[in-house]
DNA sequence: GTCTATAATTCGATAGAC
DNA sequence: GTCTATCGAATTATAGAC
């Protein structure tokens, strides 16, 4: 967790003089980002930080290591408490937006998470820890909880994997605004409206 | 084309013997939906195959060309023409859920999609001469029918992406009857609903 | 802390005997 | 058509000098 902000200060482990880890995490979550885990290797990640590969595998043990710290977020949302009810599809689209344009973890952990075993293990553990205690809250009814919550993210994660992935030209060309007017109410609706039941 | 179905006729390609390249190319769809396009190695879908690796490189040039014999596929719908205007979202998404489930070339063409350039163009490419031209039929606006299959492409590869690679518990416990109850009616809307605007 | 050298694998692809 | 042998390149990871 200390590990995730590039930006600011080392907070909680005042270790040694390293902006050196900070450097090659960013330097990891671009190539894991656009290459995949496999393709995304040690050196060229060493390369990119301007430092030396074998110090990588001293301060990550092995890239299993280091891909753990890379993708080490948090992605829960900041202002969840006290939002009208009617409004939770459009919060959640922009929220979820907002932090995919921002960041490039979450494409990280999208292109590892297919190829990967410890990668979808990452993501069914993001969403177990971050996104179902939200929807536990959220949802009418805290049994049905968990079904919403992974429609929602199948919503999410197939406008992110054909926006920012795959690059299907109408997907990715789409406004925000506009992407926003039409997700707002498929999120809206998974997470309030009544179970439509088995048959239509 | 003549190379997807592995259990008819050789139809078009007549050629000499070969139910060989018909196993080869069983085996590539398994590896790469498992393992994705990197770690689907040739020597790997030969041993599955049960024939030499170099064969693999005698009948399919190199490893691309094994890929895009193995992923050559037909998503269209097979019964397309006149289905009331009010069925199109349940009967797109139990089509879409069937192709899925019956055959592994979505599996791999996904997995490979979201790592390798190349796949990911072939998805493009499938996503623009197979899907496109069924939503200029379908939808009321034919400007507005790349941005609605678009749509309609993100929740249906979402769904894939959280119940067959990513796994994550909730969504692949669903029934199927529920899956389709849930999200017809989302497919729906983006095919036929007014354009909600760029405001709530 | 930093870097060189290299071990140990593994892969795609080729050449050529049969 | 089929298989053996192998090349050349790339990778992770380690050992050890400075």
């Amino acid at each position: 967790m200390t590990e995730t902000d590039t930006t600011g200060s080392p907070a909680e482990t005042p270790r040694r003089s390293d902006a050196t880890r900070a450097t090659i995490l960013t330097a990891a979550r671009e190539r894991f980002a656009t290459d995949g885990y496999e393709r995304a290797t040690i050196r060229a990640i060493a390369r990119d930080a301007n430092i030396d590969p074998s110090m990588v595998m001293r301060y990550y043990g092995n890239k299993e290591g280091l891909f753990a710290a890379a993708v080490d977020v948090d992605l829960r949302l900041p202002v969840p408490e006290k939002v009208p009810k009617e409004e939770v599809g459009r919060i959640f689209v922009e929220h979820f937006l907002d932090l995919w344009e921002k960041n490039e973890v979450l494409t990280a952990l999208l292109r590892v998470g297919v190829t990967n075993a410890a990668g979808a293990e990452r993501v069914q553990g993001i969403f177990r820890e971050q996104l179902l205690p939200v929807a536990l809250r959220v949802c009418p009814d805290p049994e049905q909880a968990p079904a919403r919550a992974a429609l929602v993210a199948s919503q999410m994660l197939g406008i992110a994997l054909t926006r920012y992935v795959l690059r299907l030209p109408p997907a990715a060309d789409l406004h925000r605004e506009e992407l926003v007017a039409w997700l707002a109410p498929t999120v809206q609706r998974y997470v309030t409206a009544a179970h439509p039941g088995r048959t239509r």
